[in-house]
DNA sequence: CTATTTATGTATTGAACGATACATAAATAA
DNA sequence: TTATTTATGTATCGTTCAATACATAAATAG
């Protein structure tokens, strides 16, 4: 089984990673709504029955975006959750580099699943739907770690409303971000989190 | 000067106030942008030019709403904050009443203006801006608060990362709050949240 | 070559959007 | 009464929305 690259038709002029990373910096600024097919043609130097053809409307569009954006800060998150095993310093890193992350870069500001979709009409319950399990994930992963690295917390330690906590935490620093808040702003706001994590066993 | 109810030409068949109150629901729950002139006029029983006539447009009623909840929110915030004189006990009660306030009752669920329009077509960007601008003066309402008691807090204590820090927590939970958590979380979250708060001086 | 397959560009589609024109109704003013 | 003023109901306005029809272009298959 040879990559096969060359299918049948005429070839696409596009380059799929280019055009997906066009449409999620719109979406991620804009939002949903806020989103229309004709920007989305626009920056991605398409035609419409094409973007149609490669990924079907523009909810499946945000879907795969969303995706996209998932895994990549996802395994971000994911990693950086587990390359320190003394839990504190782990979240501590981790809440300071998305401090810097939700107001740096080249990209907008705040991150996109955390402000995705809090409000909507009815027609699009479901694509917000889909905003909110992602952002369930992300607190199941919290859960996961802090289970994983319990006998660093006091005994009896509520691990949901801990990891309830950290979901809280970047989702409002996210908003601090689009607000215009800078990472020199939102990392003193951190250190004021921190401040709640609870004493480990061992002082 | 009399109080002269009665103007000239013919009365008015709608309650300002019961038509305002339909349209804040609908803002609140849907966003600016999830909502149509045709549900508010449905929700409002109102006709289109009813509606124009007595609010101008779309986003001047959206402003109109938001006045209306920031001055009754807003109001209840102030009242609290200063009602009790200890700070940490001031701002403990007030995170806690707004983890219920935030998922409680016959309203959507989270702060209409924490919530509002964090993403936007570019089209929209003054109307989020006056959202942005309620959220800049709630950090700033916490932070007089915060500078009126400072002499309750460490002396050196970054008031503005404080404020900030209240601001988000408000945010996040009411993000928490729209992705189904109860108020039970939401209260076991605030009391995490309020383990960040510095030591008084008197220990 | 011809047939098939896939992608593209132009020009629209019907529906929903925010906002009004217009005629009418119901009050006060003179 | 008649004139004026304000609000209402119906029936739209032009625009933008997400999504397609259609003809054409560019590749492979036989």
């Amino acid at each position: 089984m040879e990559k096969e690259t060359r299918s049948r038709g005429r070839p696409r002029t596009f380059d799929e990673t280019e055009v997906l990373d066009a449409a999620t910096c719109l979406f991620w600024e804009r939002g949903y709504e806020g989103t229309s097919i004709k920007d989305l043609i626009d920056a991605m130097g398409m035609s419409p029955p094409s973007v149609y053809a490669a990924f079907g409307s523009k909810e499946a569009l945000y879907d795969r975006v969303l995706d996209r954006y998932a895994e990549t800060f996802g395994q971000m998150l994911l990693r950086e959750l587990h390359a320190e095993p003394d839990l504190k310093r782990a979240i501590s890193a981790l809440v300071q580099d998305w401090a810097r992350l939700l107001t740096g870069g080249s990209h907008p500001k705040g991150c996109m699943i955390s402000l995705g979709m809090p409000t909507h009409s009815p027609d699009q319950a479901s694509i917000a739907q889909g905003v909110a399990n992602r952002r369930a994930a992300t607190r199941q992963m919290f859960h996961d770690r802090l289970e994983a690295g319990s006998d660093q917390l006091p005994a009896g330690t509520d691990l949901t409303a801990l990891a309830n906590y950290l979901a809280m935490v970047i989702a409002g620093m996210s908003m601090l971000a689009r607000d215009g808040l800078d990472t020199a702003a939102l990392l003193a706001v951190s250190d004021v989190a921190m401040v709640a994590w609870p004493q480990s066993p061992g002082g």
